[in-house]
DNA sequence: AGCACGCCGACT
DNA sequence: GTCGGCGTGCTC
């Protein structure tokens, strides 16, 4: 009976984004399964490619003829069944090509090199100009086979018409070949197959034979038990063949080992136990009853700063562990979480792989057949880890889960969150969702059902969370006080230098001054690339553009109006700095942002010396609030609450009390007690009350009432469609095109209101690296989101050439973290 | 996308 | 005539 294949073609494009059928030829009958990788011929050229298979059926449903696949290309399948389950779900979902999902699973770059060849066909030199008698000639010196390359490089250009002359006149033949690139590394180790004192006997045989060179390897092993095939080779300088028949004579063993395998190693668990609390114990015990579970729930694991919830990680590994299950931990930045990721080695030592985005694609490659080959039970790293090939997931854990590096900006602009969910659905895991300011619509699926909540309401040190002061600087401007710093601040920095504790002050925005204008003219310095007004950057002079990298040196004089009244306004970090020093003159001072972080391993080099009291001050953005621990530290200053609040967006609510949380949980970890300041203009909003009671029970039933409102998730989905391009009437046409075309389609589906079609406008940054951006929002407000995704898709990606310019550009965002 | 093929102007 | 440049259309 026939079989055929379904495969994906590893082709980046569109327009071949679809199941191709491949018959398979009788003798990969038996091989080739789902998953595996194939060589088939592809287009009209039969170009040899890389392919994936989806599917085998063994009915015929086409009546055209189908070409066959050339080979497999990996021994094993490369996709199990639940990646494949999962490359189609992210397809829908993102709105991706399948390469772009199997792009997540499997490490690109080792992929097949293909190029043409041509062959000789017949000798034949008559009527032939030089070049074409040349040609010819190299053919029958190159064994009638050359790399059509190398011919160009031979003869020069021109070389692609004389090949064609020469195939039409029946001398030549041009085809597509390959090299492939078998992934597997194997290590072939050589014993003998009987006893050394057979070995002299066999030996004579042999040379009767005339097999020296096999007699010689039998010798050889008589005295080295344990040989790899390659060493032997090179060695006694004998070719594959003798060896092979060595082994067909029974004389010999082969053993193939995987090139990775290290002598195995019984992971040691360090037994350094800490007491868990009763409330850890409980939420321990609630997760461990579930390991077997069938059809689990996610667990929403909500747990205040300092709860000990890596405990709780450490813990229930441990126990996937002692049933030989595998587990995976997403952290949201691996920069940011050294002392995390130290304390999983030191548990668990040899089986961790970490995963971070900055390994180089061989480095990936390793990890990635550590973990195939079972060697590694654990990873920890961002999003990408949550794809680890590992053959029996136990656990997936998602640490601080509301952070926004879960949300790919990369195609497919993937949700860690959702797509966790769906891997931990397929394998039947613990799916463990854990953080101390849950996002409102994930912290809903808790109070629908969906979600199982586990609650850590206390520290694990039992100390109170520090009280938070909050200070209006309304009031702190009526009396007079201009600078950056509120009275009570002030005071409270200097009381903690004399008694020598140290000091954290947030503030999120890095630079020294938020945008450069000329007071008499009013002019604003802006990047050239981008829509923006820079960012003052003191200590080089300069203005600096945040989302190209645009610096220009800052003049005294302003370019419109030749006055020297340009000025800096806004604060930023650097601008702190220098008031710290200013104010504060032997305090010591470290600055951690992205400025200062650039370089490698700056991050820890920062944080070490902030641990080691090096310095007095630690002054820095968002990335101080990531799960540090500093004993000292007993005052945190958080400089405006208002710059997170005031951003265009309708998380910023919930950013800001997330971030004023996640800050002032710096403060008083160990014995000492912290005390927060809290600077805003803004002290009624219910983010900040909220956020000063550590209440998120109080700020959820306030938010959700306004997402619900507002329609925003998770009552409602929200897709943005971004069209950009560097020619900005071209890209404003083109959105008034898609919009026209979502208003046709619907109207024909008999739709009548279409407020729920927000656009087209001109993104809030409306020009990023000279491209021109503008933007449609759409809610699936009375109207199905798979409809709606299915509009879109149709007009952006089947009907694309139809409606838009090759020169623009379109972005799909299904949920976007952010709309600018 | 990326490749093959074909149509058309340019040039020995 | 034929070279090669680009436009067009298809990929099991």
């Amino acid at each position: 009976m026939n079989k055929y294949a379904k495969v994906v073609v590893s082709n980046n494009s569109n327009h071949t984004d679809e199941l191709y059928t491949y018959k398979i030829p009788e003798f990969l009958i038996d091989e080739i399964k789902k998953g595996h990788r194939v060589l088939v011929p592809f287009g009209r050229g039969n170009k040899p490619i890389e392919a994936f298979v989806f599917e085998i059926t063994s009915f015929e449903e086409i009546n055209f003829k189908l070409k066959e696949i050339i080979d497999v290309i990996d021994e094993k399948p490369i996709l199990k069944e639940r990646d494949i389950e999962i490359i189609k779900w992210m397809r829908e979902e993102y709105m991706c090509t399948f390469m772009d999902a199997i792009n997540c699973m499997y490490p690109k770059g080792v992929r097949v090199d293909n190029y043409k060849v041509v062959k000789l066909v017949k000798e034949e030199f008559d009527d032939l100009e030089e070049r074409e008698k040349h040609v010819l000639q190299e053919l029958i010196n190159n064994k009638r086979k050359i790399k059509l390359e190398y011919l160009k490089n031979k003869i020069g250009k021109g070389i692609e018409s004389i090949v064609k002359k020469l195939k039409n006149r029946g001398l030549v033949d041009i085809c597509w070949e390959y090299k492939s690139i078998k992934n597997e590394k194997y290590i072939y180790n050589i014993s003998l197959n009987i006893s050394n004192e057979e070995v002299d006997e066999i030996v004579k045989v042999l040379i009767k034979k005339r097999a020296f060179k096999q007699a010689d390897v039998m010798n050889f092993l008589k005295n080295n038990p344990n040989i790899q095939l390659r060493d032997l080779m090179n060695l006694l300088n004998v070719s594959k063949q003798s060896i092979k028949s060595l082994q067909e004579k029974k004389l010999i063993n082969i053993e193939k080992l995987n090139y990775y395998r290290k002598p195995k190693i019984n992971y040691i668990v360090k037994n350094k136990k800490i007491n868990l609390n009763e409330e850890q114990l409980n939420v321990l015990s609630k997760l461990k009853k579930t390991i077997y579970k069938e059809n689990k729930k996610p667990f929403l694991l909500y747990g205040v700063t300092g709860s000990g919830k890596t405990e709780i990680y450490l813990n229930i590994i441990e126990e996937a562990l002692k049933n030989d299950m595998d587990s995976i931990v997403l952290v949201p930045e691996i920069s940011l979480t050294p002392q995390t990721i130290a304390r999983f080695k030191n548990k668990f030592g040899d089986i961790i792989a970490v995963f971070h985005s900055k390994l180089s694609s061989g480095e990936k490659y390793d990890e990635y057949r550590r973990i195939k080959e079972g060697h590694a039970k654990i990873v920890i790293g961002a999003r990408s880890a949550l794809f680890a090939p590992f053959s029996n997931l136990g656990v997936i854990i998602i640490d601080e889960f509301h952070e926004n590096s879960y949300k790919s900006e990369m195609n497919p602009k993937y949700n860690s969150i959702e797509v966790a969910k769906q891997i931990a659905k397929l394998e039947n895991c613990i799916l463990i969702l854990g953080s101390a300011t849950p996002p409102i619509e994930e912290y809903y699926k808790c109070k629908t059902g969906e979600y199982e909540l586990l609650e850590l309401k206390n520290r694990a040190n039992n100390k109170e969370m520090p009280f938070i002061e909050v200070v209006d600087m309304k009031e702190e401007l009526d009396n007079g006080n201009k600078s950056i710093f509120s009275k009570k601040l002030f005071e409270a920095i200097k009381e903690n230098l004399e008694s020598n504790n140290q000091i954290i002050l947030f503030l999120n925005r890095r630079g020294y001054a938020s945008f450069i204008s000329c007071r008499k003219c009013g002019y604003i310095f802006k990047c050239l690339n981008c829509e923006i007004s820079l960012t003052y950057h003191k200590i080089k002079n300069v203005g600096k553009c945040h989302y190209c990298g645009y610096e220009v040196v800052i003049p005294k004089e302003c370019p419109e109006c030749k006055s020297n009244y340009v000025k800096e306004f806004g604060i930023g970090t650097e601008k702190i700095e220098e008031e710290v020093k200013r104010y504060f003159k032997y305090a010591k001072v470290l600055r951690m942002d992205k400025d200062t972080t650039s370089k490698k391993g700056s991050h820890e080099e920062i944080l070490n010396k902030f641990k080691n009291k090096e310095a007095d001050i630690l002054i820095g953005t968002q990335m101080i609030g990531k799960g540090l621990d500093f004993e000292n530290v007993t005052l945190v200053g958080i400089l405006s609450a208002d710059m997170i609040l005031n951003f265009p967006d309708f998380r910023s609510s919930e950013r800001t009390f997330q971030i004023i949380n996640q800050v002032a949980g710096r403060a008083g970890r160990a014995h000492l007690n912290g005390r927060v300041i809290l600077q805003t203009y803004d002290t009624e909003h219910y983010a900040i009350k909220h956020a000063l009671n550590y209440d998120y029970e109080g700020f959820y039933e306030d938010e959700i009432k306004i997402r619900n409102a507002f329609n925003y998730t998770p009552f409602n989905n929200l897709i943005s469609v971004v069209v950009y391009g560097k020619n900005e009437k071209k890209v404003v046409d083109n959105t008034q095109k898609l919009y026209d075309s979502i208003i046709y389609i619907l109207r024909k589906r008999g739709y009548e209101k279409y407020d729920f079609i927000l656009g087209p406008n001109p993104c809030p940054i409306s020009k990023i690296n000279l491209n021109y951006r503008w933007q449609i929002l759409l809610k699936d407000i009375d109207i199905e989101i798979k409809l709606l995704k299915s509009i879109i898709k149709y007009i952006c990606i089947q009907k694309r050439e139809l409606i838009f310019n090759k020169d623009i550009n379109i972005s799909i965002d299904i949920n976007p973290f952010n709309t600018l």
